[in-house]
DNA sequence: TTGTATCCCATAAAAACCCATGCTATCCCC
DNA sequence: GGGGATAGCATGGGTTTTTATGGGATACAA
């Protein structure tokens, strides 16, 4: 699960370090040593977002998860091909180096408005890489737009468990 | 699985290089260091698409989920033999060359209107090979649609794991 | 011959790989 | 609990490999 923020450094190579948190939800291991996902890729998949200037990105799993909901879809639905173009066609394939840096295409750094500082911001199942300055004005609305949405939150599903701590 | 898209030169002799990542996808080999498919094809399979002036492809696994498909289609449903005539007729199989290069066929590029660029466009199973200018146009609209219709985008709660990662 | 298809080689640019260095958090031992 | 050792992380920079592409040589067929 991808959780927390963090801002990091792209540089001259059009390299940057992905949070260290992050590559462990990608690159999680079965027993068996070899990768869980069936292909082996190790990386991460990004692409620009088609609801604003930064991109979103995931694992090769969420990849997957979105390709099962629009192989549910007719074939020729206007909305999935739009979908498959903006999403598949669009996204690039990053793995990473040794490091654990992936190196990200210019066109999706410009498309980011990314120089010099990005940042990383986990959502769950997918996360997002803004440019610092652009995410910075969203953050403050979010708080504030989450408190007054906040009888929303309700969460559902999960019997009482045996004792210790519920809650958020 | 397809991703990215990217525009490579069809050359004087009608050669084209495909994408290194689309390469990796159907030249994948199994643990046994034999080609994933049974009979060793190493290339693409590539026919006239049905709906447009470009052409569509995949590795020899998606030929035969067509197959799969069209097999629990009735033998005689004009349909199913309309898409036999369409697909499996049409499509020729594009080895790879020792630069993981293939040679188009003269018929196939004139149908999709190639000369000089062509751009290959990953959407997960399969890919679509496309002249750059014909596809500009749609690539734009497809992310105003994609946006339109983002909230059909909606990946299902999985299910409560056992307890490692689940779903946000 | 004249195309056509295959194979081989050369090359520039880009991507991947390798190594080194601060810095921080953690661990462990006394 | 102090303090040094250790390991992991983010980052910089050089070097090697891959990729895409052009072109020559060879074999075969029309």
């Amino acid at each position: 699960m991808f959780l927390s923020r963090s801002t990091n450094t792209l540089d001259a190579k059009g390299r940057i370090s992905v949070p260290a948190d992050f590559r462990s939800v990608v690159s999680a291991k079965s027993q068996s040593g070899v990768p869980a996902d069936a292909d082996g890729f190790d990386g991460i998949i990004v692409w620009p977002s088609f609801d604003g200037p930064y991109l979103e990105g995931g694992g090769i799993a969420l990849l997957r998860d979105y390709q099962a909901l629009l192989e549910n879809m007719d074939p020729y639905d206007d909305a999935r091909i739009a979908f498959e173009r903006a999403i598949f066609a669009e996204s690039r394939r990053l793995s990473f180096d040794a490091n654990g840096r992936v190196s990200l295409p210019k066109e999706l750094a410009e498309y980011a408005q990314l120089n010099g500082q990005v940042t990383f911001i986990g959502l769950g199942r997918r996360f997002e890489i803004w440019s610092p300055k652009n995410y910075e004005a969203l953050a403050v609305n979010a708080r504030e737009m989450a408190r007054e949405n906040r009888h929303r939150l309700r969460l559902v599903g999960r019997p009482n468990p045996p004792s210790q701590g519920g809650g958020l």
